[in-house]
RNA sequence: GCCGAAGUAGCUCAGUUGGCCAGAGCAGCCGCCUUGUAAGCGGCAGGUCAGGGGUUCGAAUCCCCUCUUCGGCUCCA
């Protein structure tokens, strides 16, 4: 007999080879039904493993978190799998892994496949199901799994074995699910009934083990979950962030456009531009209050420039050249070289030091055509940057105040949980180890009392950094500010200042952006906010519509105090129907309508309605803007 | 860059197996209506069917090339 301990702390007492599913049989027929894994000592097992003495047990079942989907989703790619080679029995199999909302697995076939394939693939999957077939595990030999796969010509699956061969592993695992096997490390269902609901969802290709040298597969992307109501409110998650795409809205709310005459560089339109200067003129006034100065760098610097700082040799293949009187010209990819001739102008004095130089930096970079994505990945923006000139003995104090900077300015915009990463010496790196050791310390007691996850060797070859990332309000996080040191580039650049001693000393540099991209961040909040940007960002904040022609003086003398408050204001004197109007405020996400008729002009007042139809009522006209103002305030967000 | 899909008016989309002057809604422009909290009515204009080359009596439709866009190419059995 074992013992197991259940989550209540009761004590299980089971026959000597009693699996997981035995326990949940005997806790209760319904569990076992249930069941959808077995959670021993913490780690996720299959229910047919057998258990350990005294260990800790939970039966996993669609109740007890998103565990189980891991699980589920794993199992559903190998019935995706055996589906796909009943429908192409030449099939190569390559990996099929659970990722964040489903799973994907990766196929050699002999034609391509198309969404039109998916009916007839998703058919058999539901028989598979259906037929509730055991998933068996089993362990062979690295050798034996060797043999095993070159038998079925699946080299891709001998190609695995023979890297967790080399890995040191001596055994690996197998499930067979009806006469599919699959080389896999588990755990999975017991058997394929288990899976809820499943939809395919893309097709794509995908390089085997992600080398762009290897051979390109046909991936397959789904999901599972484990009843349709699940997969239904997944599918509903998916059709709002489609709907908030963006692109769309970019073009909607005319903000930006994109043309084919410069492939993945924004136009910015009179209302996004709005917004980016809403954004800086926000970012001006933390970098006045934090002791910054504002610089503005060449666009296109000569070629020997470049080489000297290294990008000749490491980022070529992502810059922009130019010839200028038989001279060789680049555009510039980074701010930090010019940055650094700014430093270079003249001699420096270590009483200038820290000095903190800011830019609107824009940039160039040519990425490949494939992966260009709207904002979130173009070949020209503009960087939040600055570059910090510091002793050693700086870094702590400088560090916090970026921290403080990050802070405060992602709050404005509602992004009140940040997630910090440190990242340490890579491998390859410049500089000491007594450099390194320093700056990962001063770095690290910088971000004492706060929450961070160290990157181990995830730092640039350069210096160690912190990177900064928010949550958006569906739930997906993006990486925003950086905060990295760099001990290579002034050794590069040759920079010194004079030391209290009269000694020529290197400065610390330390390169930081809040926002990182300004045209990627406005990407990210478009799809935040769903286009309801706050207050002090709309760029059009109120809109004044007059009922009829008559009101149409009235409604100028309210637009023209509202602007000398400060506001920014329209005015839509259409001869269009009132609702019309309205309709179009709204779907244009004017913050605020406000209505003017008789009745306004009788009390020289506005009616005000709410972007979402909100009745605000009937306000003075000279109390509008404090009104309106105050409601921003009310709302959390602050203004300049 | 690579794999797959797509490109018809500013936007969203029709356009049967190649065959009369390529259509609609919205947006735009011009009128009429003078309007009270999400679409008033009528008219007009707008397209080298992404671009180039080919097949054909005939091409938006079939073939080739180029460009652009979209989904992927990290999540390691």
């Amino acid at each position: 007999m074992i013992t197991v301990t259940l989550p209540d702390g009761t004590a299980l007492q089971l026959a000597d080879d009693a699996t997981g599913l035995d326990a949940a049989t005997a806790i209760g027929p319904g569990l076992a039904k249930a069941a959808l894994a077995a959670k021993v000592n913490g780690e996720i097992r299959d229910l047919a493993r057998v258990l350990p003495d005294k260990a800790a047990l939970e039966i996993v079942t669609q109740k007890s978190g998103d565990d189980y989907l891991y699980v589920l989703r794993h199992t559903a790619a190998h019935v995706l799998a055996e589906a796909v080679e009943s429908l192409f029995p030449d099939a190569k199999f390559g990996f099929g892994p659970p990722i964040d909302d489903g799973f994907y697995y990766d196929f050699e076939l002999s034609r391509p496949l198309s969404e039109e394939d998916f009916p007839a693939i998703e058919s058999a999957m539901r028989t598979i199901i259906k037929a509730r077939v055991g998933m068996d595990r089993s362990v062979l030999s690295i050798d034996e799994a060797r043999a095993f796969f070159a038998a079925r010509d699946q080299g891709y699956k001998v190609d695995q074995v023979e890297f967790l061969g080399d890995r040191g592993e001596t055994h690996v695992s197998l499930y067979q699910q009806n006469d599919f096997v699959d080389l896999c490390q588990g755990p999975h269902l017991h058997d394929t009934g288990r899976i809820g609901a499943f939809k395919l969802l893309s097709v794509a290709g995908a390089y085997w083990r992600g080398e762009n040298t290897n051979t390109m597969l046909t991936r397959l992307y789904a999901t599972a979950f484990a009843n349709q109501a699940d997969l239904d409110a997944y599918l509903a998650r998916v059709e709002l962030a489609k709907a908030r795409d963006h692109r769309r809205l970019g073009r909607d709310l005319e903000l930006f456009h994109f043309d084919d005459a410069g492939p993945g560089f924004p136009f910015f339109l009179p209302k996004g531009m709005v917004i980016v200067n809403q954004i800086q003129t926000a970012l001006r006034g933390e970098l006045e209050r934090l002791g910054y100065q504002e610089i503005r760098t060449p666009m296109i610097l000569s070629e020997d420039l470049w080489k000297s700082s290294g990008h000749w040799d490491h980022y070529r293949e992502n810059m922009y050249f130019t010839q200028v009187d038989e001279q060789g010209f680049a555009v510039k990819p980074m701010n930090c070289p010019g940055a650094a001739l700014v430093f270079r102008s003249r001699r420096r004095s270590y009483r200038e030091l820290p000095l903190r130089l800011a830019e609107f930096g824009h940039v160039h970079r040519h990425e490949l055509s494939g992966v260009l994505h709207g904002l979130f990945r173009v070949r020209s923006f503009t960087q939040d940057d600055a570059h910090i000139f510091c002793r050693l003995d700086q870094i702590h104090d400088e560090v916090r105040s970026v921290l403080d900077f990050i802070d405060r300015f992602y709050a404005r915009f509602g992004f009140d949980q940040v997630q910090t990463k440190l990242s340490t010496r890579p491998e390859k790196a410049a500089g000491t180890d007594e450099m390194w050791e320093r700056a990962e310390a001063a770095l690290a007691q910088a971000l004492e009392g706060r929450e961070y996850e160290i990157k181990e060797g995830d730092g640039a070859f350069y210096g160690p950094k912190i990177d900064f990332q928010v949550t958006d309000s569906m739930g997906r996080s993006w990486q925003l500010g950086t905060c990295q040191l760099d001990f290579s580039m002034p050794e590069a650049f040759d920079l010194r200042y004079v030391s209290e001693s009269d000694a020529d000393e290197r400065p610390v540099m330390i390169h930081r952006a809040i926002l990182g991209s300004i045209e990627r961040f406005l990407g990210i909040l478009i799809e935040d906010t769903g286009g309801d940007f706050p207050f002090w960002l709309s760029p059009e904040q109120a809109r004044v519509l007059p009922v009829s022609d008559r009101h149409r003086d009235y409604a100028h003398t309210v637009r023209d105090r509202l602007r000398a408050e400060g506001l920014r204001v329209d005015c839509d004197e259409r001869t269009e129907s009132i609702g019309r109007r309205i309709r179009d405020g709204e779907l244009h996400k004017v913050p605020y309508l406000l209505i003017v008729g008789d009745r306004e002009v009788e009390g020289q007042a506005a009616s005000v309605r709410g972007r979402h139809g909100e009745e605000i009522g009937a306000i003075p006209t000279a109390e509008i803007a404090e009104t309106l103002l105050g409601r921003d305030a009310q709302h959390g967000a602050s203004t300049n």
